[in-house]
RNA sequence: GCUGGCGUAGCUCAGUCGGUAGAGCAACGGUUUCGUAAACCGUAGGUCGUCGGUUCAAGUCCGACCGCCAGCUCCA
């Protein structure tokens, strides 16, 4: 056999082809499975050429991938053994978890799933070898076919001819697998599943209905009650949960997807969108309000007839159909064309707060976050494509700021032009060139997904990374050449020629009532003080001092605090405890000494007592905070 | 929209075998006037999601519909 040179950690060591990577790892415990030449291999996989190993711990993401792949693996052998019957589909891993699809005679609740947990940790304990199989294809069909496999036979058909057909063996099990895998099931260390739900073959409605199972793994059981402790964490921010505990917005089935604002909500709703209009007002952008119905003709010139018909509100009368906006572009084109536009006008700025309706299926609507009724932070630009580029500029200085002003890092994704584009090839290469440039001015890392552009532009899409760490997308930035098409919109250049403007879309927040949900719960509820509904509440020791309690919540209102009075007949601790749980930043208890002195006893939310201050020096005090942002 | 689960007081929940509705918190009334996370006593509150069916009798069993939850799908 040929001798190979392998580097292990800047080490390099001669073996002979076929060595496993088992055979080298320098720690063995932890290594689940190594990256060689730019592949992640099974530790037992014997190694053709030589390399630089990299060996894959629980802490690399890649390695993370093998532990629950093997994970779903585990899963499908016990369900096989409980259900001989059972057909599998796919399991895949997840983020931080792992599915099987499998097809099952009858359905299955979460009261099954400990039955199949327990059958789980038995072939954990029974620790057999992981191994791999390579096979023909006529091999690999015969093999499901005999276990009764069918969907997997339906799999090993959509193979390419030139693909190698991988299965592994556990113990009494296979599954077709490209790998790898850990060495051996004694590794999955703890282990819980997590939910059952259905999900179609293939993700098509016309296919059977496979059972999934979700489940996560760990190598130890701390690391997996850490984990559940962090899901935990975030069920309790819901913000379904947080929105009606703190009083903020309800719904009601009179009214489904559409949000009933209390009064503390409607102030946190009205504190985001005056944010964005006055960031705005500054950079040049100016506020307009258009129709929010309008005739079909407009909406099959704007192409959302073929395009989105199923999502747009329709209202029948008078033998005419009539459509209520999902969005605002076509109107702000329309205010574009009535008047005849100079290039001296560009770029023009137009933003919008509407609302927008968009008939989202029941099965789509999840509290503030899906929406049928909403509005949003919406703009559209209507720039010369020599503006682009800073124009572009403009709209991620006003990214930064906003994510800087709620503590949110975010990343930035660019997509590109996609196969079915429209438009000139040259328009698209340069504005997505100017794009590039413009994030790498801005130092931004960017990825880029090669081809999901809308077919009418490039786009950014910017997702903000709240303090659990979950992503979510909210601003989004686009270029768009055919509207401007649809619309015959022109402007008359330095040359007396009329020229086509292109479109910039743009919103930062995105939706302002899915956004102030995602606050919800990157806060837990706790806004700081410029967003609190309640900045400070005012909480009187007995009757006594509600006279006193009245000046000092006067004083504050008038340096602009939003406070309240807590007047009930009720213990200081009640009101404190009520306070706390309500997150109002700052409580001031006032007392008979406070009244005698003319002192305020601060608590805040965060540090408990505080102790007695002057009044007067608290307004300042308070009020200087409550500005910062 | 599809699959599964759920729907009892404002909220969180109990309600056995089909026999006619229950608790805690909140609300309201009273007592208490209190210094940093829940004082005490009392009162009131229900078309058991809606409609239909089975039954002498339905919160409970059956069907349809509505809504919510999870997942799928969708999100030009």
């Amino acid at each position: 056999m040929a001798a190979i040179e392998l580097e292990i950690d800047g080490e390099k060591i001669v073996k002979e082809a076929g060595v496993r990577a088992v055979d080298v790892v320098p720690v063995p415990g932890n290594a689940l499975a190594v990256w060689v030449s730019g592949q992640t291999l099974d530790l037992n996989r014997p190694l053709a050429a030589g390399g630089n190993l990299h060996f894959l711990t629980f802490d690399d993401s890649a390695g993370r991938h093998v532990f629950r792949h093997s994970s779903a693996h585990l899963l499908a052998q016990a369900v096989k053994r409980l259900w001989p019957e059972a057909k599998l589909g796919t399991g895949p891993a997840l983020e931080d978890g792992f599915y099987y699809d499998i097809w099952l005679p009858e359905p299955l609740t979460e009261k099954d799933l400990p039955r199949i947990e327990k059958m789980m940790r038995k072939i954990v304990a029974e620790n057999h070898a992981i191994e791999r199989l390579e096979l023909s294809r006529d091999e690999a069909m015969a093999l499901f076919r005999d276990r009764g496999e069918s969907f997997k036979e339906e799999i090993v058909a959509r193979i390419p001819d030139d693909a190698v057909i991988s299965a592994y063996r556990q113990g009494d099990f296979v599954d077709l697998c490209s790998g790898p895998h850990l060495p051996r099931t004694g590794l999955i260390g703890a282990l819980k599943l997590t939910q059952v739900s259905g999900a179609y073959w293939r993700g098509d409605e016309k296919n059977p209905m496979m059972t999934r199972i979700y489940g996560t793994s760990f190598p130890d059981q701390e690391g997996l009650d850490k984990h559940l402790a962090a899901i935990e964490e975030a069920k309790l921010r819901d913000h379904r949960k947080l929105g009606a505990q703190l009083n903020l917005f309800t719904f009601r089935e009179e009214a489904p997807g559409f949000v009933f604002w209390y009064p503390k909500g409607q102030q946190l709703y009205r504190r985001l969108e005056n944010f964005s209009r006055q960031l705005q007002e500054v950079r040049g952008y100016q506020e307009v309000a258009t129709p929010w119905i309008y005739r079909s003709a407009l909406w099959e010139r704007s192409g959302h007839w073929d395009h989105y018909r199923d999502d747009l509100f329709l209202i029948h009368r008078d033998d005419e159909v009539q459509g209520v906006k999902p969005m605002n572009c076509p109107g702000h084109c329309l205010l574009f064309k009535s008047e005849t536009r100079s290039y001296r006008d560009l770029p023009w700025r137009l933003a919008e707060y509407s609302p927008l309706s968009r008939y989202e299926r029941s099965g789509a609507l999840h509290g503030l976050m899906r929406v049928r009724g909403f509005h949003q932070d919406d703009a559209h630009l209507f720039v010369r494509p020599d503006q682009i580029r800073e124009e572009m500029f403009g709209v991620l200085d006003l990214v930064d700021v906003v994510y800087r002003t709620f503590d949110m890092a975010y990343e930035v994704v660019l997509s590109t032009r996609p196969e079915d584009y429209m438009g000139e090839l040259a328009l698209w290469n340069r504005a997505e060139e100017e794009l590039e440039e413009v994030l790498k001015a801005r130092g931004l890392k960017y990825q880029i997904n090669a081809g999901d552009g809308a077919f009418y532009g490039p786009k950014l899409d910017i997702y903000a990374v709240d303090s659990l760490g979950r992503r979510w997308q909210c601003a989004t930035v686009q270029l768009d050449f055919q509207l401007p098409e649809k619309f015959e919109l022109e402007y008359i250049d330095q040359d007396g020629q009329p020229k086509r403007p292109v479109m910039i879309h743009r919103a930062i927040m995105g939706s302002i009532e899915r956004f102030l949900g995602i606050l919800v719960e990157h806060y837990a509820g706790a806004f700081p003080l410029w967003l609190a509904p309640v900045q400070v509440r005012v909480l009187p020791i007995t009757d006594n001092q509600h006279e006193y309690a009245g000046v000092v919540a006067q004083a504050l209102r008038e340096a602009g605090i939003r406070v309240e009075v807590d007047a009930r007949n009720q213990k200081i601790g009640y009101k404190i405890r009520e306070a706390q749980v309500e997150k109002v930043p700052e409580m001031l208890v006032v007392g008979g000494r406070d009244a005698d002195s003319g002192t305020v006893s601060l608590r805040t939310r965060e540090d408990g007592d505080v102790g007695a201050l002057p009044l007067a020096e608290y307004v300042q005090a308070v009020a200087e905070r409550a500005r910062m942002h």
